[in-house]
DNA sequence: CTTGACCCTCACGCGACGTGAGGCCGGAGG
DNA sequence: CCTCCGGCCTCACGTCGCGTGAGGGTCAAG
């Protein structure tokens, strides 16, 4: 029973009408089909088809491009999700080396250093040659599952801390006993703790799939609020989880 | 002895000719001189200016505006940087919040579930009513300093861990001791124990400016990895510490 | 039956350049 | 000395993704 107005359409969405009629134009987006008026009449599938197309635009795709890709129909729509994440994660990163760019500016300024004219344009030039639209490699992180699981935290009552409490304390236990015992991180030992870990997480704070659980990984040695925690427990703890977790979700991916 | 032609500049910088056209026609960016037959000669202040100009087009910034920033002579290289700094960290918010929303959609998409229209434009709604280029509250993380303190926490020897751990227990003990006697968030015992805290930070990971500091009093509510931290030393305490931490930078930053 | 909020189709404008057209330097080779 | 080639110059028009009216039809409420 659902049906837009242009009018709608572009308000849900968050565009002009202006824009929704270009994308007709264009033939980008059509609407299914119109009154005997003369009024445009979108539907749903229209509207996942405008999202789509205000995805790939917010990442600076022209509008015959993102035709394009839209149209065609040998890209499934979980696929273009992948792509979509990978997608995501290269600007990301790319942010984040404009941000290590301006951080060195502040370090070279406060030094009274003297960057060569290479040095300052370091980032844009290897960005341009690198076109960051290609199939570049997907190692990015979750980050917002936090927030999610803020909602299901701010419940949790003093007794649920301790509960948890207890339970982390065995899974540090566990981590902490194949550590010392000498376990490699791909040693089943090592890969059934990591295992836990995850287990807890997901019970306790946000669903953590294998994929997410390689990235908290990988920030228990990158974050040093992070790093601290394992190390007190065990000096090289934290690389080693950070392994064993690998490890274990190369396992669990393999089923 | 340096002084470029528009092509040198253009090469180096990863721009066509014709946009240094451009921002000279515009007024954006003039060459510092002209040789006798009319070439553009551009030198190390044009360098560096075209260097801003690249990062705020970066990031979106129309041409014209990037001037009014680049002209205000009101603000410091230095505060230009900081300024920076924390418009990338909108930026990648920002794609942060697309990455969970294609995140719900692959969920929505493999459980079967069915968004509603309002649902899967949110992200896009938000962004474009709070309009990112604002002054908007600057509450985000310095998400960069960590990477950097990865560096130094690299060197950090099993001794070096020993240490920071009784430091760490001793700054959580005042804290703890404020929170359980009951003093206010704002009180000065409270502020100085953030303070501590703080410097605790500054010494061992990163440079931890009042700014930075409210950011992760903010996280210690925000993730629950952080909150469980402080919820386990006492509950409540995550909280508490985030106000304290947020009164004592108040303070801080009135000197 | 009017009013006001929506819708339609032209159609021009704008920002940030791309892309020639037509012509002037400048240094390396014949 | 001339010539040739790459690089520079200045118009000036084209493009993309819309914004912004102009001029006019539609529709539900009062």
């Amino acid at each position: 029973m659902s049906g837009y107005t242009v009018g709608q359409l572009a308000q849900l969405a968050g565009v002009t009408v202006r824009a929704l009629h270009h994308y007709d134009e264009i033939g980008l987006l059509s609407p299914g089909g119109r009154t005997r008026a003369g009024y445009r009449r979108y539907d749903d599938a229209e509207l996942d088809r405008l999202q789509q197309i205000l995805f790939y635009r917010e990442l600076g795709f022209p509008l015959e491009e993102i035709a394009a890709i839209l149209d065609d129909r040998s890209v499934s729509p979980t696929e273009h999700l992948r792509r979509q994440r990978e997608l995501i994660g290269d600007r990301i990163r790319k942010l984040e080396n404009l941000a290590a760019a301006v951080e060195r500016a502040m370090e070279a300024r406060t030094l009274g250093i003297q960057l060569t004219p290479e040095e300052k344009f370091e980032v844009f030039g290897k960005d341009y040659q690198e076109d960051w639209e290609d199939e570049a490699e997907q190692r990015w992180g979750d980050t917002d599952a936090w927030k999610q699981s803020q909602q299901r935290t701010a419940k949790y009552t003093k007794a649920d801390w301790e509960r948890i409490k207890e339970e982390t304390d065995a899974v540090n236990d566990a981590l902490v006993a194949a550590f010392t015992a000498g376990a490699a991180p791909d040693s089943p030992e090592a890969m059934d703790a990591a295992e836990q870990h995850r287990g807890h997480i997901g019970l306790n704070f946000y669903e953590c799939a294998p994929q997410m659980h390689r990235c908290l990984g990988d920030m228990y040695v990158a974050d040093p609020r992070f790093t601290a925690t394992y190390e007190q427990l065990a000096p090289g703890l934290a690389g080693w989880l950070r392994d064993a977790i690998h490890a274990n979700a190369d396992r669990q991916e393999q089923s």
